[in-house]
DNA sequence: CTGAAAGCGCTTACAG
DNA sequence: CTGAAAGCGCTTACAG
C-alpha cells in the first residue's frame, strides 16, 4: 500500500501550510471557511485521518477510556456475569456517544493493571467493574488514588471516600422486592444470598428486605436467611437447606436471578408450586428470567442509565469537575413467579 | 499531581542517557545487564510506564486491535446477541494473551467505521463481528480491502476471496444436530430458521440437516421448514405455524436456541411434551439452554477457540504472514430436550 | 486569517 | 556497550 497520507500531503495538495490543514481539520474558525471546506474535502477524498498517536502525544490525552473487568479467577472462562456484559454494552455505547474510544480488558486480581493504563497514556481514565467488595484489592485502589489516576468503580460504596463509586441502589432494590411480596399477602419470606459484609451488594438487598418486614409488623427470622453465592447450583442448594429445616415459608426473595432459578428447580423437585405455594422474586433481570417457567419476577438494574452515568462521571473527573458517588434506582419487573398469575 | 515521569527523568536518576534508558526498558541485550537491571528498578520505583502514544508514533504501529460489533439497528439496545458477548470475552482474552490491547465499539451499519480505525493508527487491525451475510456492507468491505486495511470477519465465507473470514462450521453443526435426532429414532424433523441466502449461517445449518435426512433415507419435506429469525417470539410463531399446518412431526431442529426456546413455549401451550412427543435441538448453547425446562440439547460453537483463531489470524495478516479462512468445528451438547431423558 | 517553528516522548540508525 | 541526534505526525503559541 502507498504509505498513509499525512497532513503534509494534504497541505501540498491544498496549497496551504500544514498548520492550516491541522486547523481546518479541527474545524477551527481561525481558518477561512472556504479554505476550511476545501481542505476537508481533500482530506476526505484522500481517506486521510488524523494520526491518533501523534495528536494524543501532542495534546497529552488519549480520548480513550479503559474498562477493566476484574474477574473472579475461580470462575469458568465462559461464565462472565451476564450483568457485566450488559454493563459492557451500555458503557461502550455511552463512551462512543461522548466521542471517546474504549479499551476493554479482563484482569486477574493478581496482575499489575493498577499502574498501567493511565500511566502509559493509553487511557485518560479507568472504569473498574469488579466483584464483591473490592476488599481484596483495596491497596491497589489506594495506589491508584496516590498516583492521581482517574477512575470510577462500579458497585458498593468504598470505605475510602475519595474513591468515586457508582452503583445501583441495592437497599432500595431489596425494599421494593419484599414490598411486592408483602403486597401479595406473603408473610414468611425467605432470603437466599450472602448477607455478610463480604457481599455488600447482597447485604444491602437483605437490609432493605428486613426493613420492609419490620415496617409491616413481620418478624425477621434469621433461620429464613440462607447463604448463597450467585450461581444456579448454589441457589438450588440453599433452597434444599431451607426445605430441610422444615420451617414454613410462602415466599423467597433471592439475591440474584441465578439463585432464584436454582431455588425454583429445588422447589419443583419437591412438588412445590410457584407462585401458588411459594412466590419468588429474583434480582438482575438476566435473559433467563424471561424464559424461565414460570417466568421470574425480578429487580432490574438500569444498566443503560448506569453506563451513561459512569462514563459521564469519569469524564467529569478527568476534566477536574465536581463529581460525587451516586446510587441508581432500580425497578420491579413483575412476571409469573410472583404477582402476575393470569398471564401465560 | 507531579507531571508524569519520562524516560529523561529515569535517565537523570540513573546517570545514563535517555537512549540507554529506552533500550534498557525494552530489555535490549545491547545494554549491560547490570545497568539494565538498575534502570528497570528505577523505572519501577518511579511508576514509570513507556508512553504508548510516543512509542506508537515512533514505531508506526499501535499494538492494538479493534473489535467492531455491527449491530442490527432494529434490535433492542439491551439485547445484544449473547453469542457475540461470549465471543467478545474470548477475543478480549486472546488479544491480551498476545500482548495487544483491544478497542471495542458497537457500530451501526450507517456509520463511517470502515475508514477510521486503522487509518488513524488507533489499531493495527480490525475484527468485524456482524450479522447475516454482510451483503449490506459489502461495499465497505471492498473499501477496506482497497485501503489495505487488515481485517478479519466472523461468519460465513465472503464472496470476495480476499476477505479473510473465520467462522464455525455451520454445515457440520446442522449435520450433527440432525444426526443426533435421527439416532433417537425421529423421522419427521422440522427445521425452524431462515433457509435463504439472506442468512448464510442458518442456511448452512439447514443444508447439513437436509444432507443427513437424505443419507438416512428420510425425505426432505419443504413444509417442515419454517422461517424464523433468532428471537424467542419468532420461534414461538414458527412453531405455531407448524402446528397449524397439521403435518405430523416428531422433532424440531431450531437454527438457534432462542428459536428453540420459543418453540418449546408453543409446544407446551398445545400440551405437546418435550422430548416425548417432540424432541428439540437448538443451536448456540446460550445460558438459557441450561436452565430451560426441559433443558435444551444444542450445538455449541467453540467461542474460546474461535477467539484465539481470529486474533491469531489477524496478527498473522498484520505481520504479512500467510493466512487463510477457517471453519471451526462444533460440538453437540446433549440435554433433556433430546436424548438425555433419564436425568432431571 | 496564515505560516514557520517548537515540542510532545519515544525508538533507532549512526558513530564511537 | 553507550550517547547524540533525527524524526514519527501532529497541535498550538507566536509573529505577522
Amino acid at each position: 500500500m502507498a504509505s498513509k497520507a499525512t497532513s503534509i500531503d494534504i497541505a501540498y495538495r491544498a496549497g496551504v501550510s500544514q498548520s492550516t490543514v491541522s486547523r481546518a481539520l479541527r474545524n477551527s474558525p481561525l481558518v477561512n471557511l472556504e479554505t476550511r471546506q476545501r481542505i476537508q474535502a481533500i482530506a476526505k477524498e484522500m481517506n486521510y485521518k488524523v494520526d491518533k498517536n501523534a495528536s494524543n502525544l501532542r495534546t497529552q490525552n488519549s480520548h480513550t477510556l479503559a474498562l477493566l473487568i476484574c474477574e473472579d479467577p475461580t470462575n469458568d472462562d465462559s461464565l462472565i456475569n451476564p450483568f457485566f456484559l450488559s454493563m459492557l454494552g451500555s458503557i461502550t455505547r455511552a463512551t462512543a456517544q461522548q466521542g471517546y474510544d474504549l479499551l476493554v480488558s479482563f484482569q486477574q486480581l493478581s496482575s499489575d493493571w493498577h499502574a498501567d493504563y493511565e500511566d502509559s497514556n493509553k487511557a485518560d481514565g479507568i472504569i473498574l467493574l469488579g466483584y464483591g467488595d473490592y476488599m481484596d484489592y483495596a491497596h491497589k485502589l489506594e495506589k491508584l488514588l496516590e498516583q492521581n489516576t482517574h477512575f470510577v468503580i462500579w458497585g458498593a460504596e468504598h470505605n475510602n471516600k475519595s474513591v468515586l463509586s457508582i452503583g445501583c441502589d441495592n437497599h432500595q432494590g431489596g425494599l421494593i422486592a419484599t414490598e411486592h411480596l408483602v403486597k401479595q399477602g406473603r408473610k414468611s419470606i425467605a432470603f437466599l444470598g450472602d448477607a455478610s459484609s463480604r457481599s455488600p451488594e447482597f447485604r444491602d438487598r437483605y437490609l432493605g428486605h428486613c426493613e420492609v418486614l419490620k415496617n409491616n409488623g413481620l418478624k425477621v427470622d434469621k433461620r429464613l436467611q440462607l447463604e448463597a453465592i450467585s450461581t444456579e447450583s448454589s441457589g438450588f442448594d440453599a433452597a434444599e437447606q431451607l426445605l430441610d429445616k422444615g420451617i414454613a415459608f410462602d415466599a423467597i426473595f433471592a439475591a440474584s436471578d441465578l439463585i432464584a432459578i436454582g431455588a425454583m428447580r429445588a422447589l419443583k423437585k419437591h412438588g412445590i408450586n410457584v407462585p401458588e405455594d411459594v412466590a419468588i422474586v429474583g434480582y438482575d433481570d438476566i435473559p433467563v428470567a424471561t424464559f424461565a417457567n414460570p417466568s421470574l419476577t425480578t429487580i432490574k438494574q438500569n444498566t443503560q442509565l448506569a453506563g451513561e452515568i459512569i462514563v459521564d462521571s469519569l469524564l467529569k473527573l478527568i476534566r477536574g469537575q465536581e463529581v460525587s458517588g451516586m446510587l441508581i434506582p432500580t425497578n420491579l419487573i413483575v412476571r409469573q413467579s410472583c404477582g402476575n398469575i393470569e398471564e401465560n
